[in-house]
DNA sequence: ACGCTAGTCTTACGGCGTAAGAAACGTCAA
DNA sequence: TTGACGTTTCTTACGCCGTAAGACTAGCGT
């Protein structure tokens, strides 16, 4: 019997509050470990090795994202995107593992084939449909990255800063597109929303019903 | 003068070198310095910390892209687009550097510029214009990982593996799309494209000539 | 009361980034 | 030739990391 009650589930749980608070960087067995009270080793018990943690963490975010694939395709294709990128915001910390490791988790298979089966009862072939699928994945964490994702130990120097030192003599044109506001979060929001858009639009079946 | 011949440039390229072969993991400072000929230590008179090696791969990555806007801008934007994926494909460790870390290195700054420039000139806003640069470096910056992308230090359980150990049962859509090829080069090469000319076609200036 | 097992801790190893400063080298003036 | 000096390199050390090996301990069923 458990002495600090421990489980794989709430060891996993501690590492995302950790990452959350801390960072990516910040996350060590023996900070993990003293977050629940116990050495670094007793980990182990529960966990066969820190790339367990970072993969049950992954498993975890990619989990909750779950959409139910009825109506038209586009829409909730579109929900499905949405939904992955709140999902990646609300934990910007994990994005460059999310974005690193195979997204093959088991926890996200099940969702991906949902909407595949969903797709092909469309006119999409199962390839095609599961291309669609994986476009608008890929979209979704390149942009999200680009919004939110920081460098594990790396102090952001954020956009801001960076305008600052830019040369108007230089970079004309992009000066004022940050003047204009780029890199705001309107501005990714707006950017996401268009290029959504246009890749649902221009993404259709080649053999339609 | 040197007695080891060294720079800031040799260094750098040394660890490009050391990243291809062995992979990001494999990149520290004591291994590039040994790959010099060289203590650790020494390296740090040519460069401020690890980070800025880094930094300089991802530099010397993005710098060999360069792309002349001129003609169509649906063409030189889909040419970039495709410049930057094989640029990727051709380092695929530094991948999850360059998705990770702020995209704004000086190296890519005056491309980035140039494109803006020449895609206000038809139409675009200035804002509007990067936008859409930014949409379309992050979408490739998303496929190629997606594509090609690995965990540093991590063993990777390749596609085809994960195939085998698929129940048909469970998973029918995603197992037939396997069979027909979901994960292949050409499978990749072609979401690419289609994605590609989905996102350029739906993308035009709000406000044209 | 005793043993068993599940859970925890201790110790240790080799690796990491890098701070501090000592040491060796090449160059050039005296 | 010598000596001083700035440039480049090395030595040592600190505190972190992941984790292998194995010793301990708490609570259970008997």
């Amino acid at each position: 019997m458990p002495r600090a009650g421990l489980s794989r589930e709430k060891v996993l749980a501690a590492a995302l509050a950790l990452v959350d608070r801390e960072g990516i960087a910040a996350l060590s067995m023996r900070k993990l470990g003293a977050e629940l009270g116990v050495e670094a080793m007793t980990l182990y018990y529960y966990v066969p090795n820190k790339g367990a943690v970072l993969d049950g963490l992954i498993d975890m975010a990619v989990s909750r994202v779950t959409v139910e694939p009825v109506g038209p395709w586009r829409e909730w294709l579109r929900a499905f995107a949405v939904a992955i990128r709140r999902e990646l915001l609300a934990h910007p910390a994990l994005l460059p593992l999310v974005a690193t490791r195979p997204v093959m988790a088991p926890g996200g298979l099940a969702t991906v084939e949902r909407m595949a089966a969903a797709l092909r009862a469309e006119g999409f072939g199962a390839l095609e449909g599961l291309q669609l699928v994986n476009a608008v994945a890929t979209f979704v964490v390149g942009h999200t990255l680009a919004e939110a994702g920081r460098t594990p130990g790396h102090d952001d120097p954020d956009v801001a800063d960076v305008m600052e030192g830019l040369d108007p003599g230089e970079y004309p044109v992009l000066v004022e597109a940050l003047r204009a506001g780029l890199g705001t979060p309107e501005d990714h929001q707006e950017r996401f929303d268009r290029a959504l858009d246009a890749l649902l639009r221009g993404l259709a079946p080649r053999t339609p019903l």
